[in-house]
RNA sequence: GGGGUCGUAGCUCAAUUGGUUAGAGCAUCGGACUGUCGAUCCGAAGGUUGAGGGUUCGAGUCCCUUCGGCCUCGCCA
């Protein structure tokens, strides 16, 4: 075959006159009678072919055969093109190639879309033919940058001395956290492994082994239903560190985001990046990954109105909830149909029974700002002015609430106060805006089983000033967890993990787990633990999400070459799929199918 | 498991209260054309309206069942 000497993007003016092939894809076709145009793509560009029946008639002939999506080697020279005839959308726009002789590679059958106009196709079509998906150029930048991501975490981990080491995919089931992929032993019969939701336990027991720095870049499996941003299978950069507190591990993985962010989008991140604690970001923004773009903080207005004729809030309060809100800057343009239903049904969502509603407006008698609404008659003056005064409102704003248990008005006032951001505009789209979130509580009270339940995981150590608290008050320990939040997206997380025995012992004690099922479970970690663990920590960021950031999709299945749907199935393959009898005998295995 | 939304030509979409033979743009195929770059012009072909059932004189449209995509709640230590 003819072998390429440039890319599709690479030939310039100062090519001039060089004798140059290029091999590529058909990307587009003009054909006037004299003169042919083939636009020739492969992932580096575009650049165009002509073929002229004057200097090679022939050549010129079979031309007039290629279709959209063939494969072709195209020889010929470089020349500028004439005055007027440049195209300044492509790279190459300032010349062509004048052919000589083509070969054609492969044909194709017409594309079931054209790959131009491919960001306007289902994506059930694009996964189902993923190859023509992936030759647009957003789908390779993609790809690319992803690499690119990948490459910078693997130097920058190699320079500082960690080791990329690989862990088992076939591991043990353990019925904590999310669902496991099992797969069944062939050997063991009636035996099943289960694929890694995290490599958790083996990245502790490399410390226990005296590896000192770890890192990989490792797939992750959890069999739970997909989201926009979530998927059954994920990666994950792992990390972990020995001889190390909290600071250390923050301080290198901050540097890893900067060297990422430099690398890849030419921005510098300021470092050390801004810590704010879990009750500072639950209070304020009502989640620990607040989106630090805008400020619009959630205020609780229970001491204002716990004396009002507004029954709603009076009842809510007496029964132990409270009324908590958010001003959103210039929302007062929402008609009073917005509020009750398209933004009180998103709240719905969230499991709010309502919004209650202001609009701050200037009383037009005494040019004082002041709260109107179906509502405002149940508060007194005064009342209204201490509310205009807790939002810091100002005219134009609008006041939304929601009277409530902690947990529900948190949880619905969390996404209200997101949608209006966006909504409103509130923040620059290219902002960056990094927070550590930490002092976490370790456990949390589970009050339909009647036990704590570990925040992050059972493995996480508690701040050693706490230590005692595990015996006396263990829903008020505080973890030496910390997450890492950016533009309201959680891009890792981790901890200081417990190195002693006895401590880690006495939190399986607390959660409930009997000294026989954190053997059956854990035990090989357990004794690993008695023989010299050092102290340890880590992280794992996720990098699919990473590279969502970096590319601007929310959409995880953007930055999977071969993602599945929501259903967890592949539309590419098939898979899952049924297998042979013959296969499920071997392994002992019956299906069968109940409701 | 729940809620929402979508499914009509290869693709993106349209089709009045249920009413004649389901249309358009792009793509495809054929022809024309001296520089295009979303080429242009002329012509042709292309449909189990996701599938199954029902109501009706008549269903893309209404009802039931079902399959699939997406968003979401639950779930995701």
């Amino acid at each position: 075959m003819l072998k390429r000497t440039h890319s599709c993007g690479q030939l310039r003016l100062e090519d001039d006159g060089k004798k140059v092939t290029l091999n590529g894809w058909v990307h587009s076709y003009r054909d006037h009678g004299n003169l042919v145009f083939i636009d020739l793509r492969d992932r580096d560009g575009i650049t165009q072919l002509v073929f002229d029946p004057q200097s090679q008639p022939d050549v010129h002939k079979q031309s007039r055969g290629l279709r959209c999506e063939w494969v072709i080697a195209a020889s010929g020279a470089v020349r500028p093109r004439g005055e007027g005839l440049e195209n300044p959308k492509i790279d190459t726009g300032k010349i062509e190639i004048l052919i000589e002789k083509i070969e054609i590679l492969n044909t194709a059958e017409t594309p079931a879309f054209e790959i131009d106009g491919a960001d306007k196709v289902s994506e059930e079509l694009r996964l189902k033919h993923r190859y023509l998906d992936m030759r647009r150029p957003e789908m390779q930048n993609r790809l690319k940058i992803r690499h690119k991501v990948t490459k910078i975490v693997r130097d920058f981990f190699d320079s500082a001395d960690f080791w990329e080491i690989e862990t088992p995919f076939l591991g043990k089931s353990t019925p904590e956290g999310a669902r496991d992929f099992l797969v069944p032993s062939r050997l063991c019969v009636g035996e099943f492994y289960a694929l890694p939701q995290s490599p958790q336990l083996f990245k502790q027991v490399l410390m226990v082994g005296g590896v000192d720095k770890y890192f990989q870049i490792v797939r992750c499996f959890r069999d739970e239903d997909p989201r926009a941003d979530r998927q059954a299978e994920f990666t994950q950069i792992d990390v972990e560190m020995s001889f190390v507190d909290m600071d250390d591990v923050i301080d290198v993985h901050q540097r890893m985001v900067a060297a990422v962010w430099e690398g890849i989008l030419g921005k510098k991140v300021s470092l050390p990046m801004r810590r704010m604690s879990y009750k500072e970001a639950v209070d304020d923004y009502g989640v620990d990954r607040p989106d630090l773009r805008f400020d619009m903080k959630l205020k609780n207005i229970s001491d204002l109105v716990g004396d009002c004729q507004f029954k709603v809030f009076t009842g809510t309060i007496e029964k132990g909830g409270i009324v908590k809100g958010l001003c959103a800057p210039g929302g007062a343009k929402y008609s009073r149909g917005d509020i009750e239903k398209a933004l009180t049904n998103f709240a719905a969502d969230y499991d709010a029974k309502g919004l209650a509603w202001f609009k701050v407006a200037k009383n037009e008698e005494s040019g004082q700002v002041t709260l109107a609404s179906s509502i405002a008659k149940f508060f007194s003056d005064e009342q209204k002015q201490q509310i205009i005064e807790r939002f810091s409102a100002n005219e134009g704003d609008l006041i939304l609430m929601v009277a409530d248990t902690e947990a529900v008005a948190n949880k619905a006032l969390a996404p209200l106060r997101v949608k209006l951001g966006k909504d409103l505009e509130l923040y620059d789209e290219d902002a960056h805006e990094f927070v550590w979130i930490v002092d976490f509580p370790l456990f949390e009270w589970d009050e339909k089983a009647q036990r704590y339940d570990s925040l992050h995981h059972p493995f996480t150590a508690p701040v050693p000033e706490d230590v005692e608290k595990l015996e006396t008050d263990p829903g008020n320990i505080c973890s030496q967890a910390y997450d890492i939040v950016v533009n309201g997206s959680e891009i890792g997380g981790g901890s200081i993990r417990i190195h002693q025995p006895q401590m880690q012992a006495k939190v399986f004690d607390l959660l409930n787990i009997s000294k026989q099922q954190a053997q059956d479970r854990f035990g090989f970690f357990l004794k690993a633990l008695n023989y010299g663990a050092p102290p340890h920590g880590g992280i794992a960021f996720g990098l699919d999400r990473l590279v969502m950031i970096l590319t601007g999709t929310d959409n995880i299945r953007d930055v999977i070459a071969f993602p599945k749907t929501q259903k967890g199935q592949c539309l590419l393959t098939d898979a899952p799929s049924p297998v042979e009898q013959a296969q499920l005998d071997e392994l002992n295995l019956r299906t069968q199918t109940h409701h």
